[in-house]
DNA sequence: AAAACATATCTATATATTTAGATATATAAA
DNA sequence: TTTATATATCTAAATATATAGATATGTTTT
C-alpha cells in the first residue's frame, strides 16, 4: 500500500476513468463474446475503446496499475479480464483519512 | 476540487511528508520568533530546513500545493506561514471514497 | 535610503511520464 | 500447422516534472 504510488496511477485522468468505469461494468461496457457476466471485470480491448488511445498504451496504464495493486488480471482464453482490487483501494482510501 | 491535480501534489513523498508535518507542527518544527503558535501553520524555511532540498524546490512545491488548494499561505512580515486546508483535504478523501 | 533577510520567480538541466508504432508472445480458429 | 486475434513489450519522440542556481521582489532593520 504505497500512497505516493497510488497518487501516481490516480494522477491521469484516463486511468482515473478505468476504475471508475470498472465499478459498474454493466453499465459502461458492451458484454463479452465468451462469457455472460463481469465477475473477472473487463477485456483491454472495451477498455482501450472506451478510452479511444493506443492499444499499447491502455496496455502500459493497466500494467502500471496492476503494480499498485489497484487491479487483478484474470486470463481466460486469449483475452486478459481486469477488475478493481477493491480491498486495496479502500486501504488507499482509509490510509489517506488517517494519515494524511 | 480536481481529484487529479491533488493525486499529483500527493504523488511525491516530499509533499505528502509536508502535509503530514503540517499535521503537527508544534510536534514537527521549532517555535517561530515572531509569534508564539502556529495558527497559521509553518514559515518556508523550516519546511524547506526539515526536507533538506533548495529553497525554491520548496517554494514551487508549496506553489503547486496551494494551486490544488492543499494549503493556505499567510504572510506576517517578511514571513509566508503555510497551513493545511483542512476542508479541501477532508472533501478530497471523501470524494474519493464515493467516486472512485 | 541602504543593507539584510525571506520568499518567489526565472532559467536551465536531468529525469520521468505520455503516447504510439512496431514487434513479440500467447491463445484460438481454420 | 498456418492464420487470425488479443495483449504485452520494445523503441522512440514529445511533453512534464524535479531540482537547483541566479535573480527579482517584498519586508524589515539600520
Amino acid at each position: 500500500m504505497d500512497i505516493v504510488e497510488i497518487s501516481k496511477v490516480l494522477s491521469n485522468k484516463t486511468r482515473v476513468n478505468i476504475l471508475k468505469w470498472l465499478k459498474n461494468p454493466e453499465a459502461n461496457f458492451p458484454s463479452h463474446q465468451d462469457i455472460d457476466h463481469f465477475d473477472d471485470g473487463v477485456c483491454v480491448g472495451y477498455i482501450q475503446d472506451k478510452t479511444g488511445l493506443s492499444q499499447s498504451t491502455i496496455s502500459t496504464y493497466l500494467n502500471s496499475m496492476q503494480n499498485a495493486d489497484l487491479v487483478i488480471p484474470t486470463r481466460h482464453g486469449k483475452w486478459t479480464y481486469y477488475k478493481r482490487n477493491e480491498q486495496v483501494i479502500k486501504a488507499y482510501v482509509e490510509s489517506l483519512k488517517h494519515d494524511l
